[in-house]
DNA sequence: ATCGATGCAAATGTTTTGCATCGAT
DNA sequence: ATCGATGCAAAACATTTGCATCGAT
């Protein structure tokens, strides 16, 4: 996949432009990122990359994806859930989430008109978008099989 | 000021519908969010009642708030560093937020057309939704004067 | 050789919780 | 009288930081 050696070479340069090391860690992060293609928790990559490079440590990562949103490859994601998550900048700027209130499951969806609308709207009422997240909060299909009648 | 007492009425009715009891410290939050009348993080609402009523505790204004959040009569607030804020809900139904990343600003705005798709898609992807928040964050007008050229 | 980067553990800061007591119903 | 609510301190939680060592430049 030529995406990935794509995505670490920009992550390089702007490493070397701001007279920072580029590192093996470094680049093992920004790897795992552009393999699992998703939105995570930090300390899911913590534990993925530790599963294949022991020696790493949770600071880095932590540092890492920082960095890499530094970067402006990477944006990180608030949920409110009490965790960062970060996910890689792709093409789109897509942000809409269904998040089960259950299991916690986020699943992302995509709605390029909706978005559209929103951002002509906030923009007559003088704002300057910087990002759009529109999140839905429910019970997932498996979830609603478990609980038929919650509450 | 007659708002005080109808969003505490309203609090109350929340409470006596869920079988929770009418308490002082509940009262006390609620007028201090009324009297406030802004966003404000969890703690300095604590720092605030605690100068009146030295005997609240922190635990207790964490506990109101966030039923007060549930309640529907005050949201949550996350700016994504690292603290919760929390403003009255003014108009009630909304569910449409600008949120000013520089000066935390809240302002509410409405779309009704767009609510109804989402929920549309939503549905289609088989979740059961319970709460739809749209939040598009950027630089109020305000704010955008005062950095004419950020980053 | 320099000086930033790392890993670990300890520290931090916010939010939550256990528990004995208090107080609204 | 019951049982939820409170205050306090301790716990829990994600995230950050200090420091000795490692490694990219």
């Amino acid at each position: 996949m030529q995406m990935k050696q794509q995505v670490k070479e920009r992550f390089n340069h702007f490493l070397s432009r701001k007279h920072l090391k580029t590192t093996l860690q470094r680049n093992l992060v920004v790897d795992a990122m552009v393999e699992l293609g998703r939105h995570t928790h930090v300390d899911e990559l913590y534990l993925l990359l530790r599963a294949k490079h022991p020696y790493i440590g949770h600071a880095t990562v932590y540092r890492s994806l920082r960095l890499l949103a530094e970067s402006g490859l990477a944006r990180e994601i608030n949920l409110g859930d009490g965790f960062t998550r970060y996910e890689l900048a792709r093409q789109g700027e897509r942000h809409d989430y269904l998040v089960c209130s259950d299991c916690g499951t986020v699943t992302e969806f995509e709605n390029g008109a909706v978005e559209k609308e929103q951002l002509r709207r906030a923009h007559n009422l003088g704002f300057a978008i910087e990002t759009l997240k529109i999140e839905l909060k429910g019970l997932c299909r498996h979830c609603q099989g478990r609980h038929p009648n919650a509450n």
